[in-house]
DNA sequence: TGCCAAAGAATGAACGTTCATTCATCAGTG
DNA sequence: CACTGATGAATGAACGTTCATTCTTTGGCA
């Protein structure tokens, strides 16, 4: 979660609040974690809590959101870089092998689970992994040099893979002593996909 | 969940009770869901629910218990095949094709989540997962005709690479439109991983 | 500077609800 | 009658949410 410099106070103090929610989402859930876990971990009283959100579920939906904000600001980075497709390759690796296990993976599978459940999570997921999809492509089409909509209907199931596999592989149990390997095996059938992809641009020319 | 013509018959009360919690845990989750959903689910009373189950916990743990016995069932089943190779294809393709992701992948899904918050959780789970590599890796020895511990060595992440993938898949929302495709895809990375070790049989004999 | 209201932040007890769990009670059968 | 299987109201704890109250900061005036 970056900010720019000039983010109002209030947005500020609540893109603090939301990063100790996460913490507290991670440890018990979505529905484990009470208002007032979630508050102490902020280092304040249930009521000043509601100051910033006014619900339990307007918090939820806060922190997908951010999550979605935090994965665009990912994409833009790659997308200026000179060789995207390379850059992407990268990202995914750093992504997948860092310990960002953390707490990352545990929200990803909680969200997941709700979204399976609740159809209002379910669309701002669904809108979540549309957006990325839809970088995803713009990459493959930029590698590829072929028009969007091509790579559109030529890619857009490897790139719900790509994002699949990275998901996975973050809610893998981090403690499991064959995870690192799972993990190399992940990111070679991964680089494999995106092969098939740079081969093709090779081929055009 | 198949049961033995010899089963006590509260035990396949039990089972009956388990698989109405089931579709309870799989539509409110499994902190969501309360005594008296699930007790409702199994058409009887909440007090009576607890002459079977002693507590909430326990009934997680039972039908985590019974999706493992179940996929244990799976596997003895693909064992006993002349080509167990290609009767794991086939069961593989079944599974993620199939429209058992009604509730499966949203129990999953949950389970998943839970493991990553619950220790006790976590190790019935690990027990579930080892148990269903330790199955994949003697139809890989088998097939590449190979010692078990050398095909352990060998492809133990790429079992758990196919569990993996098999579970992600389930957990992919089904009204998705390009579930299908990805499906497909999914399936061909799977079978491509299968290739891999069928090859090196074929070259040993 | 010192002082005092007005505003803003923060508190935690209280509310109504729902939770998991228990248990006194009740039909049906012998 | 006694016994078994089942009920659903009762229980206390915990939930999300609200709100009267108390601290803390601020800005104008002397």
């Amino acid at each position: 979660m970056s900010l720019s410099p000039d983010t109002p106070l209030a947005d500020l103090r609540s893109a603090e609040i939301l990063e100790s929610a996460r913490r507290a989402f991670a440890e018990k859930g979505f529905d484990g974690a009470s208002m007032q876990d979630i508050a102490r971990k902020a280092g304040m009283s249930v009521g000043n809590f509601y100051r910033y959100f006014p619900s339990k579920a307007a918090i939820v939906e806060a922190l997908i959101a951010s999550d979605m904000e935090e994965m665009a600001q990912d994409f833009a980075a790659i997308l200026v870089n000179a060789d995207p497709l390379q850059a992407l390759r990268d990202t995914i690796e750093r992504k997948i092998t860092e310990a960002e296990c953390q707490g990352d993976g545990q929200i990803w599978a909680e969200i997941t689970a709700a979204s399976l459940r609740k159809p209002d999570i379910a669309e701002i997921a669904y809108r979540m992994e549309t957006g990325i999809v839809a970088h995803l492509i713009g990459i493959f089409a930029h590698t590829a040099k072929v028009p969007v909509a091509e790579a559109q209907s030529r890619w857009t199931a490897h790139a719900h893979l790509l994002v699949m596999m990275v998901k996975a592989c973050a809610m893998q149990p981090p403690e499991n002593p064959t995870t690192a390997d799972l993990t190399r095996l992940v990111l070679r059938n991964i680089n494999r996909t995106l092969d098939d992809i740079a081969t093709l641009a090779a081929a055009k020319g």
